[in-house]
DNA sequence: CTGAAAGCGCTTACAG
DNA sequence: CTGAAAGCGCTTACAG
């Protein structure tokens, strides 16, 4: 092995192609594509010629010209709504390992809103094999590409968008876990509820406006009482800076809600300083939940009252469903997946004060 | 266009290729082809009629015969030491974005331990145009696949293991961060270190060790009575609960340092909470600090002081370096670029509390 | 302006 | 047991 292989390219030229290899190694090509294959038939001393010129030599055959003679790429395509959220970072990361560990490799692309139909049509021309959306998108958008990916006969599924025509789908009950955090609200007392970053009309049956106007129903209690909404006064961000802003002026209102219902953990730890930063005790003098249970919940203080998504869980779920529709005639029916929440209860919740 | 696609598939069978879709217009598959590629010399009637079947089939040219006809992938890879530490995703999701923004695509794989050959073989076999490492390897693993690298003519670049063999790396300068750390605790009267999480040999010129090392010979302080580490009294995690741990173990010592350097943010908050956990106060009892400036770190009561790695200004370089190597003969010697880091002093550090 | 032919790097019948 | 030939889906000279 030479000491330093910039300085002698010549030494040991690139072998590009099998036709490079097998003159190098003084075979025919058949042969040596026989031996890279493992097909039987050849004399143990072949073999190992092969072979070792192979470890020696590093060769690896094209990929792009085993696809173009019909073995299939094993690849799978994951459009992401973004990289920087850590629930969908670790559903990617889960996705990403047993798609690995069943000898598929990922293309990963984030599909930001207009560059959909490049990215998708970028994975079509490379013939992946099925594409995963991972998020929550532009609803025509992200319809639009699954259409097309149905009329070429490319599998698809998408995780975390509930309600798309004609799509594959696993995604989280948010409504189950809102009324399970409700009813647990409401048993400690809570009849105001202050919403940071949750969308305030029910989108689907799966969502969490569905949830908590479930929640308050039940309970003969009415939505727009005792409820109250703020998120139009700062620029949506969903991270820890829009939660300590949320929280401020919730302090400013004349009428505070006994407990704060946050979108993400996020928005629940930014709203923690918030109040703490007004000195105000959580949940003695108000009462917080997150929603994500991510690590953090668990070491603020107070900890956090959140929802478990049960990733590991749903994204097995998804493996199985995406890789299941591989070389199978596609259903005439899209799946349609529900995955059941868990509520933590920690610290950050108590009995409401009394006004 | 039917209204479902699925129960009509004769209706518009797939095409597949350049010849399939040539027929389906009428024309020949050279035609088509210039159409595609934007080239001169075609009345405009033809190319309408084209566009117009491209726009209603969707079909796409299949990019591995195009790549096979000499056309660029347009690909790089990248290996990432794992896709859980949040400075290690935002620095993909930053370089994903610069290359996208190229008009190149992104591989990724995640280098376990052991799989690396095949990462890079597969990499190889796609025949992409680069591979980027993001993480801290197994020295003489990626030595080697570097060194395959090389010989196989594709450019590479490691970011953040500094002192590769024949490596072109990007990296940041942990001494100068321990540096000037060091002396903010140093000038705020701090004689004696905990140190969580950070490994006690120094490994190299960068490393933080040496930055711990140098800040304490310049005040004429001994290493080894100044600090003390308990690390091996855990299992290695690096994440919060390894914090939590170590903060308690150091409490049930003896001799307590004045404050805590962690390895990085999430050691730093776990060590808050174990240290809040019992009874102390941060700074006034004991001053901590973290490393890497996770937004999570000035959300915390105190707000955490830490270093910043400036990640974006840090991928925008690598990127350039990466690209830069495309189509230009490989360099003799290799590229080694260091990265100034910032210290970020918050509420966590104060004076050193007089035993 | 359009089409038939060669060739990219492979594998797979088919001969020897 | 090994090799020459065809063909996967493209593009690019080269003819018409």
């Amino acid at each position: 092995m030479p000491k330093n292989p910039r300085l002698k390219p010549a030494a040991s030229p690139v072998l590009r192609s099998t036709a490079d290899f097998a003159r190098h190694v003084g075979l025919a090509r058949t042969t040596v594509s026989r031996v890279i294959n493992g097909q039987p038939g050849l004399k143990q001393k072949t073999i190992d010629r092969v072979q070792r010129a192979l470890a020696e030599t590093g060769f690896t055959p094209n990929a792009h010209a085993l696809h173009l003679k019909g073995k299939r790429t094993a690849m799978v395509g994951i459009c992401m709504e973004d990289l920087l959220t850590p629930p969908a970072v670790r559903k990617l990361a889960t996705l990403q390992r047993l798609l690995r560990d069943r000898g598929f490799s990922s293309l990963i692309e984030v599909f930001t809103p207009g560059t959909g139909r490049d990215v998708v049509r970028h994975f079509l021309s490379m013939r992946v094999e099925a594409v995963v959306f991972i998020g929550h998108f532009h609803r025509e958008e992200i319809e639009a590409r699954i259409a097309e990916l149905i009329a070429h006969g490319t599998p698809h599924l998408v995780i975390d968008h509930y309600g798309l025509k004609n799509a594959n789908t696993v995604s989280l009950d948010r409504s189950a876990a809102m009324v399970a955090l409700m009813n647990h609200l409401l048993d400690l007392g809570h009849r105001s509820f202050g919403l940071l970053g949750i969308a305030r009309a029910p989108a689907s049956r799966y969502d969490r406006m569905t949830g908590i106007n479930a929640a308050l129903r039940a309970r003969g209690l009415d939505f727009t009482t005792a409820t109250l909404s703020l998120d139009h006064l700062h620029e949506r961000r969903n991270d820890f800076d829009y939660g300590r802003k949320l929280a401020a002026s919730f302090l400013a209102q004349p009428h505070r809600p006994t407990v704060f219902l946050a979108l993400n953990d996020a928005i629940a730890i930014g709203a923690l300083r918030g109040l703490q930063d007004a000195g105000l005790k959580v949940p003695r003098d108000i009462s917080l939940a997150g929603f994500n249970n991510q690590d953090i919940s668990s070491m603020t203080s107070p900890t956090l009252t959140t929802i478990d998504q049960n990733i590991e869980a749903t994204i097995a779920t998804a493996a199985d469903i995406l890789l299941a529709q591989l070389d199978v005639p596609p259903r005439a029916k899209p799946l349609v997946h529900v995955v059941a929440p868990a509520l933590v209860v920690r610290e950050s919740t108590g009995p409401a004060r009394v006004a």
